[in-house]
DNA sequence: ATGCATGAGTG
DNA sequence: ACTCATGCATA
């Protein structure tokens, strides 16, 4: 049992603990998930043998049950401080050295005031230079971003995660050296240039094939109509896209990836060599299937697009990057909840995606669940609603017919965004969601 | 590919 | 307490 926990490096199939550590369990506050849901241990924790999980797992009694009122202390439960010397010396300097805090950016625009979420993603994974200190931040800025108010959003969006996210840590790194795409050390033979010319990707050999079918537009302009300019071609990174950019971007940056024999991690750590913030396989495979929000999918793409390029021009290069398995913190266990639950769940979401904090409560309590599981269960289920793809509806539009079982998200999408209306800074991904749809619908 | 989770930022 | 961007862990 404790070897799971302590040993992060097998293969954490067969890890499912049991006791491992001190639990509190079910005394006091207890409502122990044993029905409802089960919660899959596995602390996928970084090297750190001597050090195994001090504290006890979660305990969730202690908001639940007894006290209505409030639960304001969760947070901490799970995370822990890292036991050992040197990795919390690592992630103390990750944290606190390379806080992509706020950056100044030099928009002198348009201040948009909620939405400048940049990055500052890292979860002290970035630091673990193993052998090959692999981090090259260039110490300019990304060519992007021509017009300060091209379109506070998007623009904003993505300058900062570029621009902010590196600067004081660099130092630190500042390892001259070819990188490559993958991340590795230059070797053979030239990498790294940066062509000119870069009409991102319009390698014939593959960029025919399915993208260009549609084109409607019509719908071109959700987003940007205060700072004027921004009305060139659709394939520079530099002006908003459009959401039939983004979806043509993301299939042809797929293609590519493939083709040049990337997995989505691989494009993730190059990202965090290139740029110095690295993504996950996750955020990658995400972005392919366009289900993240509008503005996150603007955000990414110039850094997708500029890996693009790199790869294009990096080509065969053997790909041997060293992946870091790396996070020092330690997240709650995953719990997996029961199908007859999720769908109650999913009832009352249909009634209610807002549950009052009593009634998640209650909620909670009728279905044996913690009442943090509950709350998070809805928040990522109204998460999910606001992708720019539904689940499942995703590729050609014309699928999207074929494949029904999606077809009342359309409706809503499309109900709704005619509801707030065209373009507001809080609909971003329903213009861009609904205006996907609009053209599958007109075109039908 | 996705489900559940964390945390920063915002009210 | 919520939203949003992200990711570990898992199916």
């Amino acid at each position: 049992m404790a070897t799971a926990a302590s040993n992060p490096y097998l293969p954490n199939n067969s890890i499912h603990t049991s006791g491992s550590i001190v639990h509190s369990d079910s005394g006091g506050g207890g409502m122990q998930p044993g029905s409802a849901a089960v919660t899959s241990v596995s602390v996928g924790y970084r090297g750190d043998p001597t050090a195994k999980m001090v504290q006890s797992d979660f305990m969730q009694g202690a908001m639940a049950a007894s006290n209505g009122g409030h639960m304001l202390s969760h947070a901490h439960q799970w995370v822990t401080a890292l036991p050992h010397a040197a990795a919390a010396a690592a992630v103390a300097a990750a944290e606190a050295g390379s806080p992509w805090s706020s950056s100044p950016v030099g928009m002198t625009g348009s201040p948009q005031h909620q939405q400048q979420q940049d990055i500052k993603n890292n979860s002290g994974r970035d630091d673990l230079h193993t052998g090959t200190a692999l981090h090259l931040r260039p110490p300019h800025l990304g060519p992007h971003q021509g017009h300060p108010g091209a379109w506070g959003a998007t623009t904003a969006g993505h300058i900062p995660s570029i621009a902010g996210g590196q600067q004081q840590q660099s130092l630190i790194y500042s390892q001259p050296g070819g990188f490559t795409v993958n991340g590795m050390l230059s070797p053979p033979g030239s990498q790294s240039l940066v062509h000119p010319g870069l009409v991102r990707g319009d390698t014939p050999e593959l960029d025919h094939g399915s993208h260009h079918h549609h084109h409607h537009h019509q719908h071109q302009h959700h987003q940007q109509h205060h700072g004027g300019v921004n009305s060139h071609d659709p394939h520079s990174d530099e002006d908003t896209p459009t959401s039939d950019d983004l979806e043509q971007f993301a299939k042809q940056f797929k293609q590519r990836r493939i083709k040049l024999g990337f997995t989505q991690a691989d494009v993730g750590l190059a990202l965090g060599t290139l740029y110095g913030n690295v993504f996950s396989q996750t955020t990658i495979c995400r972005f392919e299937a366009l289900q993240l929000s509008f503005k996150n999918m603007c955000k990414l793409k110039p850094l997708l697009n500029k890996w693009l390029e790199e790869a294009d021009s990096t080509t065969g290069s053997p790909t041997s990057i060293d992946k870091i398995a790396a996070q020092g913190r330690k997240r709650k266990k995953r719990t997996s909840i029961e199908v007859s639950v999720k769908g109650a769940l999913e009832s009352h979401f249909l009634k209610c995606p807002k549950p009052s904090a009593q009634e998640i409560t209650s909620l909670a309590d009728s279905l044996q669940l913690e009442k943090e599981v509950v709350r998070v269960w809805f928040c990522n289920r109204r998460q999910k609603e606001k992708r720019m793809t539904p689940p499942g509806v995703q590729q050609t539009p014309d699928d999207v017919y074929s494949q029904v079982g999606n077809g009342h998200f359309l409706v809503d999408y499309l109900k709704d965004a005619s509801l707030t209306g065209p373009n507001h800074p809080s609909d971003e991904r329903m213009s861009a969601a609904s205006s996907m749809f609009h053209q599958v619908i007109l075109a039908h």
